[in-house]
DNA sequence: ATTAGCACTCAACCCTTTCGAGTGCCAACA
DNA sequence: TGTTGGCACTCGAAAGGGTTGAGTGCTAAT
């Protein structure tokens, strides 16, 4: 069922047609616009093909027609020539990501801004999956009575931290002890392979009485896994107005109303990273296509994703989300300058 | 210019029912809804005598009366009466923001989203205001050659850090003692107080090679800047999409694109703030109504803002935003309450 | 000061008409 | 067999026109 030259031709140019006018696109018009050799017939014959194989569909009887999922994928997948950036639109990018910038996680803020900004669409970013990392260093500071700071340093130069209840009596000596050894027996460890169980034993020959210990210990490993927790970033939710796609207030409402929801857009983002890992096709960015998109709401979206790498070890997300009426071609080389120039500065930062 | 007081019931009245529903208000359906003993004649010559003093206005000749802002401020100035909440509502909202949580941030953030949810509206919150809380302790941690972690405890229980660049070959002993010294001779100073030469002299007896030192201090400094910084958690922002009153793409676009930029509205908050701060008129609660409120897009909206504490020279806001066509009272009610729940509970937390 | 009555206004709604881009199909052609 | 011109048909969008009804201001009487 291949379609032949000329209907891919036909196909490619409904999409971007559409894509740059927002009418669905009639035979006639396609013929103006493209140099076609051939009558209008024709390419209405040929059009009639590609609905029947479920790539274009009408609005209405009477309208022109309008790439279907299908087609958008057809489209991404083999059609579609991926066109470079102007030194400007280069430039424009790489001015915004770097800059002297300590922290990975603002270089991410930042790199996720610039891509909003660069392609007019929702961006989005995922915190960098840590699990992978390893711990360097752990130091529980005291900070009041019944209170302590624990400080997690993780390769790739991330850094966490977080407030936890102690017992009230436990003393600074005691406690340098207590991460003295916790920090001893663990470092070096991946995060993943950390558990309540391997603190423990870590801290088992500090001379502390168990019952202070033990609660200790378990606060510096909930720090640990809270360190290892996924967080989403997103930015731009308000551009999605812009685009008639969705104008009806009702389409926007769901969609903004899904967005809002990071956990749900983070859950998502997460299972298709690691679904696309898991199989083993590992492209160097994701598309999703309208009904694609397990969200409600996103119906009308194109969902796209890549991969930025922190260390060997360490990767996170970043991605856009625009109306599946889009530009891709723009889109995707602009996402995968972004994440090239956000995996440069990353690197400079180790 | 006083109003009597059949006039003022009438004005009340306005505003009520177009709350209620979305309608302008005509003379006959006031009379329908409530027991004015008067003919509806009387009420459009009332009608006229408020809307000749600005209070109400029709959106078009043959239409009903809205309240104008100048009417609404009248309203919520001296006309409403703040109701109560029920048992469920109180419980309802109490159980969102308690719960066992050790950052403030976390609670702030709790309360936050406890506001958006039980107002339905746009709600945010600001983050404490520290230039007036002090320093308890400053430690800096090595992370490795060339970086470190400066973690400031400030009074309040809150806990901020940055990492730093350093000289490379500084050693963990020489910045044990410099932040040894810092610590010793800025604890207890409000970060209001602390500038580079405040640094720069409690260090100045240490024994370490100026130009190190300088480097160190300088980034201590930077790092307690920053934790004086203020930022702003914005929530709910798609809520309003499900008001008529923006069911217009142009005004939903407007609006939210002026939300999503944070700087933009942490400033105004701020700005309100100081202005409030220093007039000498602190209300437990303050409104903004339409054109009052300085950001574009918001002319139908109104602001509602009002103070958290945590100890005695540490405060933020939090506050909600909705459509100006809003259940004032309810509003009010509701936000105080969080306000109070939260302070209780940012007390406990110290 | 209040009221009944009346003429007037104007957005909202519904109905109809017109318009035109686009389609499917067919018969003719290379 | 693929291509083409021609033609009848479809149907949403836009434009026009009439009706409705809630609401108003004004006036004269109470």
């Amino acid at each position: 069922m291949e379609l032949d030259d000329r209907k891919k031709r036909v196909l490619q140019a409904i999409v971007d047609d559409y894509v740059a006018t927002n009418e669905p696109v009639g035979s006639k018009s396609l013929i103006e616009r493209h140099d076609f050799r051939v009558s209008s017939a024709t390419l209405r014959n040929d059009m009639a093909e590609l609905e029947r194989l479920g790539f274009i569909e009408k609005p209405h009887t009477s309208a022109g027609r309008v790439p279907s999922d299908r087609g958008y994928r057809e489209y991404v997948d083999s059609l579609m020539k991926i066109d470079t950036l102007t030194e400007k639109e280069q430039e424009e990018i790489e001015s915004n990501i770097s800059g002297s910038v300590d922290e990975a996680a603002e270089l991410i803020k930042n790199a996720t801004h610039t891509l909003s900004e660069a392609t007019g669409f929702v961006s989005l970013s995922m915190s960098p999956r840590l699990r992978k990392s390893f711990l360097k260093q752990l130091k529980i500071l005291m900070i009041e009575p019944g209170k302590a700071l624990v400080v997690l340093v993780l390769s790739a130069g991330v850094v966490k931290d977080k407030i936890v209840r102690i017992p009230n009596f436990i003393t600074d000596e005691q406690m340098m002890k207590i991460s003295g050894s916790i920090e001893k027996n663990l470092t070096g460890k991946p995060l993943d392979e950390i558990t309540l169980v391997t603190v423990e034993t870590a801290a088992r020959d500090t001379e502390i009485p168990v019952p202070l210990l033990k609660q200790v210990l378990y606060e510096a490993y909930t720090a640990i896994k809270q360190a290892d927790q996924l967080s989403i970033y997103l930015e731009g939710e308000h551009k999605m107005l812009a685009y008639p796609d969705f104008s009806s207030l009702g389409r926007a409402r769901d969609l903004l109303g899904t967005l809002s929801d990071s956990g749900m857009v983070a859950g998502y983002v997460n299972e298709m990273e690691n679904l696309a890992t898991s199989s083993g096709k590992k492209d160097s960015y994701m598309i999703r296509i309208g009904q694609e998109i397990a969200l409600e709401g996103l119906d009308d979206c194109s969902f796209i994703t890549a991969t930025y790498n922190m260390g060997d070890t360490v990767s996170g997300n970043i991605g856009v989300i625009g109306p599946k009426r889009m530009d891709y071609s723009r889109v995707i080389s602009k996402m995968d300058f972004v994440k090239r120039k956000l995996n440069e500065e990353l690197k400079k930062l180790t």
